[in-house]
DNA sequence: TACTTGACACGAACACCGTTCGCCACTAAA
DNA sequence: TTTAGTGGCGAACGGTGTTCGTGTCAAGTA
């Protein structure tokens, strides 16, 4: 494999009886779903979604692409693997229906965190349905609670539901940076934030102001705030929304 | 092009001296920046964002991959110019700051239908920064709308890119199931989301209840509703929160 | 102990993809 | 009429996910 010897056609010595002993003595890789998806969870941190492919996988693992389709379907399959793997690392806080809210909050940021933290794997979580173990413990968790609460399935459901969306959709959003720094060349975060930030902000002040007097005016704060103000932003919209519908109301002091 | 006739090496004929005038009475195919837009935009109707590739797009136009780049300096800009030729079908309504809340909302529900009509351009929505013409359109609409009605710019802008995010993440999600349809061999929308739907069901019904009890038990109504009651409840929870941030309150009787 | 069986590993190949290079035909200026 | 230059585009490069057929080893059986 690592080349060094010649390896054609014709065998140059007949080959000594202890070359087969060598082979066993390197037992087999011992392939398996688990060590796959450890594998190329490792890949995505390191190297983002782009570079998690089949081959690369494989390589890692010292063998051939083709190998790895004894133990998963598909690529899709292997990123939900991986995706689930990743929801594992979410911690559950204690269950409490009385203070579903700030639980409940408290899931979000947390999966949020999670999520943010490996690299762009939330490309790879949009994308699925996702029904692996991991998914529905927090599922159970965050579901039970609005039900627990006394808030209506049918309601609980559209509600958990957007909240998962929200938290994603906006990992996803995050993520997209990414691998635009990476092609750009870029090695530290906050270096091409700030270009990026200065770019978008120079060309809303070029607009003309008689067609865009808004976005020119103001192109300052609209570029202000980074991801996580906007997260709690949106998050907070949510679930004043929901404390709204909620028939008991909400549980923090002051609402 | 269209085969016909025999395109081989070896002329038949010494080509008659007017087979130079056919050619000029067919002046150049005119490729332009719009007719590629165009077709991009026609493939993904009516096969899907997987099938716009490059290649498939210049086979539409007759000619090879190459020549695309003569006006698109790769597909990512493609994929945004077909983005915003999409967003140009939104439909604005009059402009009216006191009406802030019903108005933004109808815009969102615009944009959301629009996306939603054009197979899964979402994907490509939710992957571009959009800086074009009929982004910045909307983006100044929906903006003005809120800083006009009295919100502060710094909450405007986060509250506008809040929307933004929520609207196009929806018609994102959905549009995962459209390539799935496909792959099951499924040409009815119904069929497949009613399949969709009992296995789903199927699966959580099935789950030991003492690990999932709220799961289990609630499998019907987890889904019950399809995904336009899901977007209009999560749209209302984000707006309930954004009419009671705005200092004059919505503008909706009972509100 | 010898043989069979079956599951796993994996090289090679297939059909694609986005993108680039370099040549060609052609138009427009000189 | 010559020349310069531009846009179209065939061919190729280096990648991708996936499949087929073969090879090889370990365990079960006689």
């Amino acid at each position: 494999m690592r080349s060094a010897n010649s390896d054609d056609d014709l065998p140059e010595v007949p080959l000594p009886p202890w070359r087969k002993a060598r082979k066993s003595s390197q037992p087999r890789p011992q392939l398996s779903r688990e060590l796959i998806v450890d594998t190329g969870l490792r890949v995505l941190d390191a190297e983002g979604l782009d570079a998690l492919s089949m081959r690369r996988v494989a390589q890692e693992l010292g063998t051939g692409p083709a190998s790895l389709y004894a133990h998963v379907s598909a690529k899709e399959e292997l990123l939900e693997l991986i995706y689930d793997r990743v929801l594992g690392e979410v911690r559950l806080p204690e269950y409490d229906p009385s203070r579903w809210l700030t639980l409940l909050r408290q899931c979000a940021l947390e999966l949020h965190r999670v999520i943010v933290g490996h690299a762009d794997v939330a490309r790879a979580a949009l994308a699925s349905i996702p029904t692996g173990p991991n998914a529905l413990r927090l599922s159970e968790f965050m579901f039970g609670l609005l039900v627990d609460a006394g808030m209506p399935p049918r309601d609980a459901s559209l509600a958990f539901d957007r909240i998962i969306l929200y938290v994603c959709a906006d990992a996803f959003e995050g993520s997209l940076h990414y691998p635009r720094m990476k092609a750009l060349g870029h090695t530290r975060l906050s270096e091409y934030f700030h270009m990026y930030v200065s770019q978008i902000e120079e060309y809303f002040t070029s607009l003309p102001p008689d067609r865009f007097p808004h976005l020119s005016e103001h192109a300052r704060v609209l570029v202000a705030d980074g991801g996580e103000a906007r997260f709690r932003y949106g998050l907070d919209l949510l679930f004043d929304g929901l404390a709204a519908r909620m028939p008991a109301g909400g549980d923090r002091p002051g609402s």
